[in-house]
DNA sequence: AAAATCCATACCAATATGATATGGATAGCA
DNA sequence: TGCTATCCATATCATATTGGTATGGATTTT
C-alpha cells in the first residue's frame, strides 16, 4: 500500500472505471490496472468488482476509500505544516533579556516587529539577568538571550553583537550632585555607593571592577541590590548613588537622575544576542535576522 | 513523501545515525542518505541536522517523527482491517427469514453456528415472508434470503436448494379429525378453510394453488390470515383448518394438531437461500458455505 | 450482428531505487 | 598534534519498479 496506489485507487473510486481514471490521473489504463491489482495484492484482499461498464467497490473498498481519502488529506496537511514549521512561521522561541534591555527601545521594537511579522510563533520572554541567561542557553531552557558579554563566548554558544552600552552614575533627584555635577570619580570618593552582586552578571561585574581597577577607584560601597530595578528604586529611597548601564536611562525612573561621566563612557559594555552553537532553528534564524536589521 | 521513507526515516531517528539505520532497514547507507534527501526535498525542508556521530532532529523532524510513527501504524492497522473485512471475519450481514422457518432446527442451527464462528459479525434477522423478501432482496435491504421458490429465480437473483418442504394439513387440537383422520383432500370438501394472501408469499400460494387445480380440490374458505403464525392461532382458537408447511410442525403449537395427507406430501415446497447476484461479500459467501454444510 | 466500452495480458521503455567504491569532515585517543 | 574510527556525501553502475503500446476477450448498446 503506497501513497501512489492510493491517489490512484481514490481516482479509480471517484471515476467509477479504471479506464477513466486512467485518464485524470495521466497515465495508460493498463498501468493503473496493473496497480489496482498489485494493491489488492499488497493488502491480500480484492477491492474493486469488475464489470463490463467499469468498477465497483467491495465493502473492504469502501473502508479503504474513506481511509485513503483521510490519509492523502493528512500527508498534504503533514506538508503544510512542516513547511511553516521549516519556515519558521510557526513553532516557539524563549527569549531570555535582562530586566534593563527591555526599556531599552531598539529591543521593544524587535520584540513587537517579531511578533507581528510571525504571529503564529510563540515568543516566551523570560527576564534574567545575563549569569542566568547564559546558563538556561547552556541547558536548553532559553533559546536565545539578550545579554552583557565580553568578546570570549563560552564554547557552544554563538553571539552576535547588538549595541555597545556604557555606564553612567545614577544618583536620587535630591541629591546635591544633581546641581553641580562631579567631574570626576575621585570626586565620588567619599560618597555612599550601592553595588551589584557578581552572580548575576559575573561579565559585566568583572568589566567594570577591572575599569575602575585601572582608573584606582574603589567606591565607599554601604548597600547591595540584586538587581538594576531593585538598585534604581533604592536610589530614588535616597539609599545611596550607584554606577548604572546607560541603557537604564532610557526608562526614566521618578526620583532619579542620570548623570554622565567621561571616566564611565569609557567602560564599553557590549550587549549581544546569544544562541546555543549550530542549533538555529528556522524560528530563531528569523529572530537573528531581524535583530540584525533593527540594530543596524 | 513515500510510506517507504517514513519508514527509513523512523529507523534513522530511532538509531540516531543514517549507517545505523542503514543496517536495521538492510540497505546500503548511501541509498539511505539518498532517502533521506529526497524526503527533505519531497517536503521542501530540513529534517535532519548532519553531524561526525550522527544526526539530530531538527524541530521540523520531530514534528515528522511523530506523525510518522502514527502514519505506519495506521497502515498496518488499515491493512489487518482490511483483511478482516475481506475474508468475512468483520462486516454486516442482513438476513431475511420467514417466521416458519426460524423454527426449522437446521435454520436455528446455522445461524447459532455462524455466530459463533463468526463474532465480530453483525448478523441483523428480518422475520419477513418470502414476497417482500425477494423485493427487499432486489433493493438491496437483505443481503440474503431463507425463502420459498420455485427453480426460476428472478434475474439479479442467485439461490441455492436447502430443503423441500411439503404441506400437511392443520386442525384443531378439539377436532373430530384429530381422531379420525382424513384419507384424502375431498374428505374435507365441507370443512372450513383458512387461507393465506397470495402477496406475502406469490409462489408459495401459487404452488399450492396449482397443485390443488391438479386434484380438483378447492376448499371451503371462511378466513384469510396474513402470516402463518396468525393461521395457526386461528385454528388454535378452532377457527377452522388450514394447510401449512410442515416446517410449521417442528414448533408444536398449543392446540394445533398436524396431520399428513399423501396428497399435500407430494406438494413440493423448496427451500432456498438467495442473495443479490455477482455481489457475494466475503460475509455473505461464509454464510452460504456454512449454510451449504449445514443442509447437506 | 456490429460497434463501442471496459478490463486484462504481453512486452518494451523509462524511471526510481539500491549497491559499491570513494572522499571529506569530525570526534576521540594516543 | 597527528592518527584512527566513524559518519555522511557523491559518483557510478545494476536492478527493480513503474508506465507505455499493442492487442485480445467479455459485455452492453445500437
Amino acid at each position: 500500500m503506497e501513497f501512489r496506489q492510493l491517489e490512484y485507487f481514490v481516482a479509480v473510486v471517484e471515476t467509477g472505471s479504471i479506464s477513466a481514471a486512467s485518464r485524470r490521473v495521466h497515465i495508460a489504463q493498463p498501468a493503473l490496472t496493473r496497480q489496482m491489482q498489485l494493491l489488492e495484492e499488497g493488502l491480500g484482499t480484492p477491492l474493486l468488482d469488475r464489470h463490463a461498464r467499469g468498477v465497483r467497490l467491495t465493502v473492504a473498498g469502501r473502508m479503504l476509500y474513506s481511509e485513503a481519502t483521510r490519509l492523502l488529506d493528512e500527508r498534504v496537511d503533514i506538508k503544510a505544516r512542516l513547511l511553516a514549521l521549516g519556515s519558521g512561521q510557526t513553532g516557539k522561541l524563549s527569549l531570555g533579556v535582562t530586566v534593563t534591555h527591555l526599556w531599552v527601545p531598539e529591543v521593544a521594537k524587535l520584540m513587537r516587529g517579531y511578533r507581528e511579522r510571525y504571529p503564529q510563533v510563540a515568543l516566551d520572554v523570560f527576564t534574567l539577568l545575563s549569569g542566568p541567561q547564559l546558563e538556561k542557553l547552556q541547558q536548553g531552557g532559553l533559546d536565545a538571550g539578550i545579554l552583557y558579554h565580553d568578546d570570549h563566548v563560552p564554547s557552544g554558544i554563538e553571539a552576535r553583537l547588538l549595541q555597545r552600552d556604557h555606564l553612567v552614575l545614577a544618583v536620587p533627584a535630591s541629591s546635591s550632585w544633581v546641581q553641580s555635577p562631579p567631574r570626576r570619580l575621585v570626586d565620588l570618593a567619599e560618597t555612599e555607593f550601592i553595588w551589584g552582586y557578581r552572580s548575576v552578571s559575573p561579565v559585566y561585574y568583572d568589566r567594570m571592577v577591572a575599569h575602575f581597577a585601572r582608573l584606582n577607584f574603589e567606591p565607599r560601597v554601604v548597600q547591595y541590590g540584586a538587581d538594576n530595578i531593585t538598585i534604581l528604586s533604592m536610589i530614588s529611597a535616597g539609599l545611596g548613588v550607584a554606577i548604572v548601564p546607560a541603557a537604564s536611562s532610557s526608562h526614566p525612573t521618578p526620583g532619579v537622575r542620570f548623570i554622565e561621566l567621561e571616566e564611565l563612557t569609557t567602560c564599553d559594555m557590549p550587549l549581544w544576542l546569544a544562541w546555543r552553537a549550530g542549533e538555529v532553528s528556522p524560528v530563531l534564524d528569523n529572530f537573528i535576522q531581524m535583530a540584525v536589521e533593527m540594530f543596524v
